[in-house]
DNA sequence: AAAATCAAAATATCAGATATTATTGCCAAT
DNA sequence: ATTGGCAATAATATCTGATATTTTGATTTT
């Protein structure tokens, strides 16, 4: 599990975006250069670089002059959020399983099932690792739409997944069976070539989702 | 015409940014810092921060630890970023014609007939200002959208026309009086708001956009 | 040709310094 | 008390130059 990490610009980029995803970082709050060079052992340029990047992707603010500050959540960018991910991932996931080889299919198969073993560990009352989990339903989404063939395509995608996780982190409720039956409609329905029906599943599992969220905000 | 730039670190990226889209930093070129440093004319550290940025949303590469490329182009990248257009710019369209209010008529009425002034100029000959042209139709393919109620679509959106219109700059060539009946199509249907015509005409601008310059590359 | 070697060039990172801008606290005027 | 102005203070944006690593290219060896 020892990530590579080649450069500290990278890792420091990867650290400070988790921790805004996973809400060690609070929406709203002050980024201020000094703080964040104690916090992540870095430089002020390396810093400034990293959020930068970040103000790109729409996790960092930066109004001119004054600084950093996490992205601020609200109802509407969540809502928001939600609607571009239901459009992107069920536009993919098309295309996917129009496009998808064998190979494909046998990582989503394997997607699935140690998803689904992380399912069943949590359900049983085991919710230690939240993390892990979170990142199982990010490896079967993902495994979901790969063979779409867009990279630009993917490459947003993976920006909203993020937003929409860290709303979903937020709130910190596990929303437990109904998801579980989900993604494993989902699953049945893109293996068998249905593509009609997995998008209508996965906008039903994203929808169902936001309600989820927006019903603990 | 003098547009406020509130700090440095905005204005470069804004003239490099630029400088991509409009081909004057040619597609894979070598981004040397020192070569940057003189031709606009700011430092390493804002140079480098600038950079970040223009990675994140994908005009710039920086491979680990090998400094930065101008993103090449490709006819895939080019059929991607076209699909993606149309996807976003559809449902966009789509939900601002539900929504938009007389402001939005207002605002859509003025931007078609400062695109209609521009490209009866070019018809006649004057091709001396490309660069205001896009402008134009920048700002009516905006303004048919502006009341979608979405800034996370909007922007993602803004950063889809202009590695398009990338492309457009590329091969250099006035598609001319195809375009303005698209144009004016178009902006009929939002006026009637007639969003499934609408829809279908920006599709077909769009794809004829598409083939017009794939045949040129 | 492929592999190994090594100097030169580039890159990533850092530590200050400085000018500019935002914030804050204080005082006077209403 | 509230407002407006202003100086003192804190932050920010930007720049310079230094250093450790890496990459690149040329050269040599196998």
């Amino acid at each position: 599990m020892t990530k590579q990490t080649p450069t500290i610009g990278s890792s420091t980029y990867q650290r400070i975006k988790h921790d805004i995803i996973f809400g060690l970082l609070e929406p709203g709050s002050k980024l201020k250069l000094d703080t964040l060079k104690e916090r992540y052992a870095t430089s002020n340029s390396t810093l400034r670089e990293t959020l930068n990047r970040l103000t790109s992707e729409g996790f960092v603010e930066s109004p001119a002059q004054r600084g950093f500050y996490v992205t601020p959540v609200s109802r509407e960018d969540l809502l928001e959020v939600a609607e571009l991910r239901v459009l992107l991932e069920c536009h993919a996931l098309e295309l996917s399983i129009a496009n998808g080889d064998t190979d494909w299919e046998g990582n989503l198969v394997a997607a699935h099932h140690k998803l689904h073993l992380m399912e069943e560990r949590m359900q049983s009352g085991d919710q230690s690792d939240k993390e892990m989990w979170k990142r199982y339903d990010w490896e079967f989404h993902l495994a979901m739409i790969e063979a779409c063939q867009s990279k630009n395509l993917l490459s947003l995608h993976s920006i909203l997944y993020d937003k929409y996780l860290r709303y979903q982190n937020l709130v910190l409720t596990y929303r437990g069976a109904e998801a579980v039956e989900e993604h494993k409609g989902m699953f049945d329905a893109a293996l068998a070539r249905d593509a009609e029906k997995a998008k209508e599943l996965l906008e039903l599992h994203i929808r169902n989702g936001l309600t989820h969220t927006l019903a603990a905000m």
